[in-house]
RNA sequence: CGGGGCGUAGCUCAGUCUGGCAGAGCGCUGCGUUUGGGACGCAGAGGCCCGCGGUUCGAAUCCGCGCGCCCCGACCA
């Protein structure tokens, strides 16, 4: 490609939207182009990093055994029903209606039309296992589109739907995409890391996140600084630090204390010159319960120095939405907000405890009274709860389950980063939703079980960016860069025969199967080194008189600090050669080497 | 959905408080000089000052109502 006739230029400053570095790169480099918020044009230097990202990802699924499908974006709302998502997604989903009046949705996964299209076609055991798998273009009406590329409402997503016979065929399809993934992660100099995840409204027994750790991350991780456990906060399993013992002897009497004005745990633990975990506190929710509707007051209940954890309480209900409590259903449900106690609640609200709270005796609590606490309150005698379970998220400081399990002491630790794909076990929640049954071997029928796997395909290219740029500009990954090398022609107007050899060598790149990006443009040589710079091909080429005369190239990798000049002749094998060892440099091992490594 | 900020040239931003000719730098076009890390001179082009309504002799500027974008939070498959 000729730069003085590509779409688009080069800016000196960033537009103010930018908001990381690698954004700011990819908008002054003329690779995105916003429209409206979270939906993002992609100019031809970005429409070819995103293709090459297609690309690895489609040799991939296809070496995994995966069958490429191409699902539509538009979809009747009733399909929707079928699952219950239609309510679950809530306004995520966009809707609209044709001319008929009749519902639709676009498409913000397709769970629902590959099962429907499975159903159409398979008709025994013997069409399984298949594997189907689509790069789509998908629609999400996000509450708050951020972070450039990173949570956008219009975005390509390669999407995967496995169907087996049973579990151990599940696993098997599973492991395969798995496997896949770290390839394709791998190959586009993505560094991440599989965590243990949420299903969350997806549903199913089980899912892995792919995660690209990053400071801009707007997901929290938990990570093991001893083994390799990590997982998702909302998922993450720890030990609880120790409680602080009761004194030899039983547990003593409740005694109430006045404590005016003291709302909080920090507050009532300064107060009474206490640690926080020697305080039980309470949070109060709304949960709605997907299924039927009915809706019924939460009063969770967790060790002073712990946060409530959303999904698991979520999790712990079994298949309910929670939102904070309004005051005035604080108020009706006779809590006292500041002062909350589990002790002596009306029935009519459902209690949840934290696992911290059954060994930890003598805990001080609220007295459901303004201005008063009470010491000594008792998991088991003093109250009870509906549901004991893991409500409370892991923080960084906390003790590693795995180490501990097996005998290790490990340290958590807490990171921010951003999901690039998600593995999910479905199970058969679709596939019994749908009433979708196989014949079986044996005469009978069978439910097929399902896998689901996405990859955010802008989310790659945002994080390639990321974590491969320096002041100057991007430094592309080699297998996913627009073009192979950036040839600059210096004072091409002014000498006929260096522009003969710019030209020469220009033809013998492509001829070589490599693709060029040649700036024949009539500028000055600070103009072009910095925008080869910005854009950030791995390798530059600068042809110019002096290099013509002396019948040399000056070749420079992206990164490198010093260009070096080598023979005219050699310069196509060069080239190759650089670009096999950049590729090569972008293995499992070497990539995922620097993934937990930030 | 709650809180905050901002909308003026392709980009970055002055001008708004205190109403009175639409501005600067970069970029863009032409000519000339220059030419190895974002040159210089001369001459130009480019504006629904987010929109609508109001106040006023007069509104980018003041008032009201919208819309859009960004940030923090909530939410997030």
């Amino acid at each position: 490609m000729r730069m003085s006739r590509m779409f688009g230029h080069t800016l000196r400053e960033a537009p103010t939207e930018a908001d990381s570095p690698g954004h700011a790169l990819l908008l002054r480099g003329g690779y995105i182009d916003q429209l409206m918020a979270g939906v993002y044009s992609f100019m031809p230097l970005g429409h070819r990093v995103k293709r090459k990202i297609e690309q690895v990802i489609r040799e991939e699924m296809d070496a995994a055994g995966a069958q490429e499908v191409t699902l539509p974006a538009i979809q009747p709302a009733e399909l929707w029903d079928q699952t219950g998502r239609r309510a679950a997604m809530g306004a995520v989903l966009f809707q609209l209606t044709d001319r008929r009046d009749r519902a639709l949705a676009l498409g913000p996964t397709h769970e629902e039309v590959i099962t429907r299209l499975f159903a159409d076609h398979a008709v025994s055991y013997r069409d399984l296992p298949v594997t189907l798998y689509q790069i789509q273009t998908k629609f999400r009406d996000e509450a708050r589109p951020r972070g450039g590329l990173i949570r956008v409402r219009e975005f390509t997503m390669k999407d995967a739907y496995s169907f087996d016979a049973d579990d151990a065929g599940l696993d098997v399809s599973y492991g395969a995409m798995f496997e896949a993934y770290r390839r394709i992660f791998a190959r586009c100099g993505v560094p991440t890391v599989p965590v243990q995840a949420d299903s969350g409204a997806i549903g199913g027994k089980g899912s892995q996140e792919f995660i690209f750790l990053t400071s801009i991350g707007e997901d929290t991780i938990i990570l093991c600084d001893t083994c390799t456990y990590a997982a998702n906060q909302e998922k993450a399993e720890f030990v609880r630090p120790a409680a602080v013992q009761a004194a030899p002897g039983a547990p003593q009497a409740t005694t109430d204390i006045e404590t005016p004005g003291v709302t909080s745990i920090e507050a009532l633990a300064a107060f009474l010159g206490i640690e926080a975990r020697q305080t039980a506190k309470a949070v109060f929710f709304m949960a709605t319960r997907a299924a039927t509707g009915e809706t019924f007051p939460v009063f969770a209940v967790v060790r002073g120095d712990l946060d409530v954890n959303e999904v698991k309480l979520a999790n712990a209900l079994g298949d309910v939405e929670l939102r904070p409590m309004l005051d005035a259903e604080v108020a009706q449900h006779g809590i006292v907000a500041g002062y909350a106690s589990p002790v002596g609640l009306r029935a009519d609200v459902r209690v949840v405890a934290d696992l911290s709270l059954v060994d930890a005796p003598n805990l001080v609590a609220g007295s459901n009274r303004v201005g008063w606490h009470t010491r000594h309150v008792n998991y088991g005698r003093d109250w009870q709860a509906a549901v004991v379970a893991d409500i409370t998220s892991a923080q960084a400081g906390h003790g590693c389950a795995r180490c501990a399990a097996e005998g290790r002491a490990g340290t958590l630790r807490a990171e921010r980063g951003i999901e690039m794909g998600h593995v999910f076990r479905l199970d058969t929640t679709y596939t019994s939703k749908m009433d979708v049954t196989l014949q079986d071997a044996g005469g009978g029928q069978l439910t097929p079980t399902m896998g689901c796997y996405g990859i955010g395909v802008g989310r790659i290219l945002a994080a390639a960016v990321e974590a491969h740029c320096d002041d100057a500009g991007i430094a592309w990954p080699a297998a996913i860069a627009p073009y192979d090398v950036h040839l600059i022609g210096l004072g091409l107007d002014r000498d006929a025969e260096a522009a003969a050899d710019a030209e020469a060598l220009y033809a013998e790149l492509r001829a070589a199967g490599l693709e060029v990006l040649f700036d024949d443009r009539d500028e000055r040589p600070g103009v072009k080194f910095n925008d080869a710079d910005l854009l950030g091909m791995p390798v530059r080429l600068t042809v110019s008189s002096r290099n013509t005369k002396a019948d040399v190239v000056e070749v420079k990798a992206r990164l490198a600090t010093e260009a070096e000049s080598i023979a005219r002749g050699g310069v196509v094998t060069h080239v190759r050669t650089q670009r096999e060892q950049g590729i090569a440099a972008c293995s499992v091992e070497a990539v995922e080497a620097r993934a937990r490594g930030r």
